[in-house]
DNA sequence: AGTGAAAGAACGAAAAC
DNA sequence: GTTTTCGTTCTTTCACT
């Protein structure tokens, strides 16, 4: 699908915030509030968005440990990578897992309680999923910038 | 503020999709909509909802290119992070950056169109950044797993 | 904390330009 | 593409428990 400008615009402003109605939306863009819906929809029919999340402050529902893990598999056969990728997938605190370029094969963004529970979670959880090489991990000490907003130009993709 | 089991559901709930209507949401939670409606100004208004966002695919909009960069500065002096800091957060190709324990101090992610933009960012723009000791990136080669959804248990926290 | 009722606003589809 | 219309649904407030 091709997108235009006022779909551009129109994207940026629903990940702002996706509650506003079509009306504000159609004063923003200068356009009928049908013309939105009809926009929206088509947005939402081709996958171009994928859903509406409300989006927690995760301090305060008791989850303000983040951390990142490089992980290094054994080898790297097929079924290795499968497996992993498999139990990755199932560990809740995992919110990210990416197979990365570079010294390590994995980066993981994990979110725990604190400490403690990131103690428990490599030991009980993470270490137990087999051809695992080595793990190196940080800790967040501070949150610079954070957004899940992705900058969309005026042109045409 | 304590959040109650019900409270826990609720945000699970609207995580998964915030467009639900309050109705549908007073059924799976087995209580008015006006309970349910109160609940969520509550939790808008202490700030544990932060705001409603559509999440966009990436790939759809020509960003599909996926790197973390990994940055040690020069010194560690209060001037330095904080200059430092305050660019990063300029640059609209980073979606995100946490100041982390360990052999770097940050970790970047930064969202591109493809790889020839990457190095367009890297050489025109993070690396004008003074204080810079040694970078050090890695590419996305693939997305195992990517949420926003905090897993909330039960409990109170 | 919770409920139910009522007014006002928005949605969503259809019509016609 | 737009406007208008209309029935339906949702939001929000209010009185009350």
């Amino acid at each position: 699908m091709v997108l235009d400008r006022i779909d551009r615009r129109l994207l940026r402003y629903l990940q702002q915030d996706c509650k506003q109605t079509n009306k504000e939306l159609s004063h923003k863009l200068d356009l009928s509030v049908t013309a939105v819906y009809e926009r929206i929809k088509k947005l939402e029919r081709t996958g171009i968005i994928k859903g509406y999340e409300a989006h927690i402050n995760k301090d305060a529902v008791g989850l303000g440990f983040l951390a990142f893990c490089h992980i290094r598999l054994e080898k790297h056969a097929k079924e290795t990578i499968g497996s992993f990728e498999k139990e990755v997938r199932k560990l809740n605190e995992v919110l990210e897992c990416f197979h990365v370029s570079g010294e390590y094969d994995y980066l993981l963004k994990v979110v725990v309680k604190d400490m403690e529970h990131f103690r428990n979670f490599m030991v009980n959880k993470l270490t137990t999923i087999e051809h695992i090489g080595s793990t190196q991990s940080s800790f967040t000490i501070n949150e610079v910038k954070n957004t899940t907003q992705l900058t969309l130009s005026d042109d045409a993709s």
